[in-house]
DNA sequence: AGACTGACGATCC
DNA sequence: GGGATCGCCAGTC
């Protein structure tokens, strides 16, 4: 069982089920919006159990390249399936699709 | 307590 | 613009 802090998942959660369909947020993104900026890896290891905390969009949060989850093959579907548009290399188009927040 | 790891970010080349 | 390297903070061993 993943042991973060409570408070932690609950603010990242908080904000990736903020983010709008059809649009995507980076890591650093979410870690600024909950205050730490730093952090953004945590927010990763945080959406690596979301699943198991309930059901979020966390196909919505990618890193600052555009590029999705290394150890995840649904989430290029799923973002596609929302009209998210991808470049030839499989990076989301984070110029169309980035989270204006 | 110390060292390694990581769903990242920024900078450098 | 893309790839490689260093740096951050917390978590896990």
């Amino acid at each position: 069982m993943a042991s973060l802090n409570s408070d932690l998942i609950y603010e990242v959660l908080a904000v990736v089920d903020e983010i709008p369909k059809g649009k995507v947020a980076t890591y650093g993104q979410i870690a600024r919006l909950i205050g730490r900026d730093k952090n953004s890896r945590l927010v990763g290891k945080v959406l690596s159990i979301s699943e198991y905390y309930g059901k979020y969009p966390c196909h919505r949060v990618v890193n600052h390249q555009g590029r999705l989850a290394p150890h995840w093959n649904e989430q290029k579907d799923l973002l596609i399936a929302e009209g998210v548009t991808f470049k030839s290399n499989g990076c989301v188009n984070l110029k169309l699709h980035q989270w204006d927040c």
